[in-house]
DNA sequence: AACGCTATTATTAGCGT
DNA sequence: AACGCTAATAATAGCGT
């Protein structure tokens, strides 16, 4: 008997918890169903139980929560598709629809982003030459270093010795103007899957 | 008063409809918050009125069915992301990150990009020069026509002449050759200058 | 866990406001 | 549409099986 009002709060004792969900539940299905056959509604209802189990109704299929994330989703969807388009434009395909005058501002922006793309590329050699100029300073700098030391611990010739390095930083230094360099450096590493092409398409 | 058991079955009077669905939604609202609450549940409840309105209630921030759509609406997030970005750096921008090799691949692919621009530009004049040959064609039978109508009729020397009709089509060439245009293929859609040979032959 | 029982509380249709 | 009222019905906790 339900001596007075339940209070809202979680049941402690595990058994009675337990009977009580299988109850409810059960109900909450049946309204749910009701509802939506009585009132012409459609209804969707889940419920996780804290064991883990799922139980699920809904009147109809795929007829629930979607409202604002199908809203969402077809205008991400159409939005895709026409980036999709403008990445195949750019890459030269597609190209059958496009007017003269469209091809030639599409012409222009490629060669615009080309020009972009040189100077970046310049951009790069030039710090490359820089370092390159950098190392070849330090390098000079360490010989006259180690050519002073010499003379000034030569006469004594205790002491540790300070080897001359066996010419690494030469070798290094032909290494990089082979592999036009950076590739060890790991600030550079970009993990770009295979590079994407895009450009905007005017309008559609 | 509940005369007896409620029949399972659409309400039909809109109005019934109406108040009764309000009610049991909220009563199912209400247990379906008892039931997380009472026997620590996680429950997702959505309710679609018959008008459209739509219903939530859920125990957990986002805990619910959405789960899927979620899941699509994200992917389909960090893609429209990753596409934008490809987009920017075809147009030359955002290229600070890009090592010197993957400047290089995406230099080869603008310049592939820039050569199929250019031969669609082609493939479009070549048709446009076929459509002049084309027109000139014509004109010039046109002219052997009317010669040949004139020499026809010519003795008569009676009814209508045919008047050399004032280079109207060549005006309409040169003109097609500045606007470069027809990109809208309305304009492909050669009309041919009238060329009906309307003559009398007017036998006395 | 599931079922039945029971006293108590909750929900409800219809009606009026 | 929302609220209150009422009688009828549904749901429920606690208990035993």
């Amino acid at each position: 008997m339900v001596r007075g009002k339940i209070e809202l709060k979680k049941i402690e004792n595990a058994n009675r918890l337990q009977v009580s969900f299988t109850n409810r539940r059960k109900v909450l299905m049946k309204k749910a169903n009701d509802l939506s056959i009585l009132c012409d509604a459609d209804v969707a209802l889940i419920v996780f139980s804290s064991t883990g189990n799922v139980y699920n109704f809904s009147s109809r299929r795929y007829g629930y929560v979607a409202a604002d994330h199908r809203q969402r989703e077809e205008s991400m969807a159409s939005e895709l598709k026409r980036l999709q388009l403008a990445i195949e434009r750019a890459k030269g395909k597609e190209l059958e629809g496009m007017s003269f005058s469209d091809l030639i501002s599409l012409e222009s922006q490629l060669n615009d982003s080309l020009l972009r793309v040189k100077d970046q590329k310049t951009i790069l050699l030039n710090q490359l030459e820089t370092s390159r100029l950098q190392e070849k300073r330090t390098l000079e700098e360490n010989r006259l270093l180690r050519k002073q030391i010499e003379s000034m611990v030569g006469r004594g010739s205790s002491g540790p010795q300070v080897e001359p390095e066996k010419n690494d930083n030469e070798e290094h230094l032909s290494d990089t103007s082979l592999q036009l360099g950076w590739g060890k450096r790991k600030k550079l590493k970009i993990e770009r899957p295979a590079i994407t092409l895009e450009v905007q398409v005017s309008s559609d």
